[in-house]
DNA sequence: CTTATATATGAAAATATTATCATATATTTG
DNA sequence: CAAATATATGATAATATTTTCATATATAAG
């Protein structure tokens, strides 16, 4: 069942709120290290976090803190094994933005 | 004519050089008011300057800033007629971030 | 030339994000 | 239990982004 947004000024709170929450997300993914992290996930499946760090060649404070963010906003999931956390993607969706954005060529 | 990436080093530099453009191009979008902006250009083309604050119930300055920003780095375009400058979406790719992201859903 | 209108600009203030460091916690091993 | 290893945490420092405000510039109209 769908909602239906009558008034004008309903409309435009509505929408607004999806721009919220689309730049939340991208936000959440708009970082080079945590980008990184994302494809490195999508291509090996799941890895511990010592593993990501080597792999990133990044501090693993830095990383646990981009991990447990993505986390925590529902981009990936993890489960622990003894000493290790292994992290993975949650959110496959995401992985279609870096597609996406190949073919855009911007000003850097 | 393609350039290939033999040692592991080069190949790391390279996927690190492609996450911060894709971060790059993915930041510049990561805003609700930029977002706004490029979905009503989306729908409606071109737009004068005060029209775009008038929709998004915006300062002008503000509105101001951002457009140019997004120029700045070729997401947009703008002609200048009379008083009224128009901006126009001239990379029309980033459309379809958004509409990847209507079926991410994350934890807000 | 004066006034009005549209847009841009730049500095400063307000906020948000990211990195770093020191240390805590949990688990395993001996 | 002590030591070693993997990860998390939290405070702080470093940076970057966003907003606001006052004002500049450009064009048009009277």
């Amino acid at each position: 069942m769908e909602i239906l947004e009558n008034t004008p000024k309903e409309r435009f709170q509505a929408s607004k709120q999806k721009m919220e929450k689309a730049a939340y997300i991208l936000k959440t993914v708009a970082h080079p290290v945590r980008l990184a992290i994302i494809e490195l996930l999508n291509q090996q499946g799941e890895m511990g976090v010592n593993d990501i760090c080597k792999a990133l060649d990044c501090e693993q404070s830095l990383i646990s803190h981009h991990l447990i963010n993505m986390k925590l906003r529902g981009i990936l999931q993890s489960h622990k094994d003894g000493l290790n956390v292994y992290y993975d993607l949650k959110e496959k969706e995401i992985v279609k933005l870096l597609q996406c954005i190949e073919n855009c060529d911007c000003n850097m």
